[in-house]
DNA sequence: GTGAAAGCGCTAACAA
DNA sequence: TTGTTAGCGCTTTCAC
């Protein structure tokens, strides 16, 4: 191994110096600085950077927090994790995945080990216990989603009304009057306070009662089966639906199929939108689902900026709250004229 | 923060003693281990990683290399990922995701800052690069796949031979004689090397050959798209086939919808089945695919394992094979009697 | 069985 | 502008 000191002596120079070009915080004259490159080129040298946080008190790696237990890791989970990974590599800091329960203990244990100068935490809760514990290690820490009181926490999160405003709209412009939403599981207790469940709902119950609309809302766990139950169900006791919103990814590509098996035709007889879906899953369907894409890289990107810019003593961040996009599938269309 | 001094201090022992009882290296009295374990409590100590890591060479930190330029990381690259991570945490090892390039440049980068004590190499080419470059660093490191000559590397990996019988067993045992393949995309540059195609298709051609049925072979990119166009190219030039394979994951979405926009009825005209995909993917169609379920939790582990016991200098995991097995879902049937 | 002390490779005062 | 040096918190050898 070539240590910042075989550089030194090789330059001819201290290993203070070199750590001052290393680092660039000292003025080093070019010609000192040049003679400190070659050597370590000619070296080989990198410096190590275990030896360098335990020196600086940073390790230039975070954390992100996963609720396995209650989350399962799916598509979108992915999405999330590689486009932070990718930002934190970008920005020169590590990424690595702590699979943890919910309720914190193992959080407690991970942050006292000193491995990471910050943690992000995805799938937050609206009371999250894991944001109080934090606090109280003093563990800087940035949220993909938000809880209720969020006084002065970084955070990064979708734009829930927004995104809800342009599906409805989205319907409501092509004809439709007997919408449906078939959203998040609320009676699981693990989603009961999980914030793109409830603020989805409630969001689509004000825009709704705005366009004035009658707001039929189903609970749907997020599985293929639960979504073509729900479709079922539609069919059987709201007939009269010419579409329906869909919260959950995989509900959605259930209620698709589940819609068509009942003998309707999408998006003849019924229109479908998927709200909060990565592209990749609604091509899964055919055709393809129209629906409002998850803003998942955008969001796993600036959560670890968020992060790293506290860890960088940098402007922070503002909270950022990122709509979903509309994307344009095969399955809506105005409604048919009877 | 509370140091090993602080334990020590309050024990009324030395330093070094505290870090025997932690790491259980030499012999101590019950009587001040007992002494040491008590002010650790009172004081919640907990060791700090980086300095350990420093002091005793390993950092008990394991990176997962993944050529997401080449790949993109969907639902199965996440079983393989999050069941690693949990392997790793389960041995008290962290578990890092490295987004690299296939080159092998990168890795090189990041092999030599010395964080981690290992690789994990996901989506082994048959002459990967980084094998060459993690074996001159002398950095251990396990595959999750394998080149063609493995001398002695760590390794797991699905055991297509298997897969790939149990497979044709199954359709023939049905009844079929007209099977097609849809195959991965050998001709895409990235792919031609890449063992999970390669070697199902070759073990197809030999297990065709012993079943002495004739083998037909689309090639068919990983997308639902790439899938129905192949289906369509079955039903236009091949419409006595009676039973597909598919390779690719997300293309055995688009063949099973494809088939049926095309007038096929699944199983009953024809059966789909699909190779190498999770369970969660197969979930997602309607009816269920009849699918090999690709083992990535047990790999993920396994790699892990093999990997961990390198660095702990245990036996090492002899190299495992591990076959992908039949999930009967609803779209094998015996074909149509004509 | 326990302690003293020398590092691990680097950062960051402070001094020159 | 550059060098000296005292740590960062822990492991580990060697002596007692």
């Amino acid at each position: 191994m070539v240590t910042m000191r075989d550089v030194a002596q090789r330059a001819g120079v201290s290993i203070a110096t070199v750590s001052f070009v290393l680092n660039n915080t000292k003025p080093v004259t070019p010609a000192t600085r040049a003679k400190i490159e070659l050597a370590m080129t000619e070296l080989g040298f990198r410096r190590n950077v275990v030896a360098r946080a335990l020196a600086s008190r940073r390790t230039h790696i975070i954390a992100m927090a996963y609720p396995a237990l209650d989350h399962r890791f799916g598509l979108s989970a992915a999405e999330f994790f590689t486009s932070a990974a990718d930002a934190a590599r970008k920005q020169d800091y590590h990424l690595v995945l702590w699979p943890v329960g919910n309720d914190g203990a193992e959080l407690t244990e991970l942050v006292g080990q000193g491995l990471v100068d910050g943690v992000v935490l995805m799938e937050v809760q609206l009371d999250d216990p894991r944001v109080g514990i934090l606090q109280a290690t003093g563990m800087p820490f940035a949220l993909i989603g938000r809880t209720t009181s969020l006084d002065g926490l970084q955070h990064v999160d979708i734009d829930f009304e927004t995104t809800v405003e342009e599906a409805v709209g989205h319907l409501y412009g092509l004809g439709h009057r007997r919408l449906l939403m078939i959203a998040g599981d609320l009676s699981d207790p693990r989603f009961r306070s999980y914030g793109p469940y409830v603020r989805t709902e409630a969001a689509y119950r004000r825009v709704a009662a705005e366009y004035g609309v009658e707001t039929v809302v189903f609970d749907c766990a997020d599985t293929t089966r639960s979504g073509q139950e729900a479709a079922a169900k539609v069919v059987r006791e709201y007939s009269d639906t010419t579409a329906v919103l869909v919260v959950n990814e995989y509900a959605a590509l259930g209620v698709a199929s589940g819609l068509k098996k009942n003998g309707r035709d999408i998006p003849g007889d019924i229109s479908v939108l998927a709200l909060l879906m990565a592209t990749e899953t609604a091509r899964l369907a055919d055709p393809e689902l129209t629906h409002m894409r998850t803003p998942g890289p955008e969001l796993g990107h600036l959560g670890t900026e968020s992060l790293i810019r506290q860890l960088e003593g940098a402007e922070p961040l503002p909270p950022h709250l990122v709509p979903a996009k509309l994307h344009h599938g095969g399955t809506t269309a105005p409604p048919r004229h009877d």
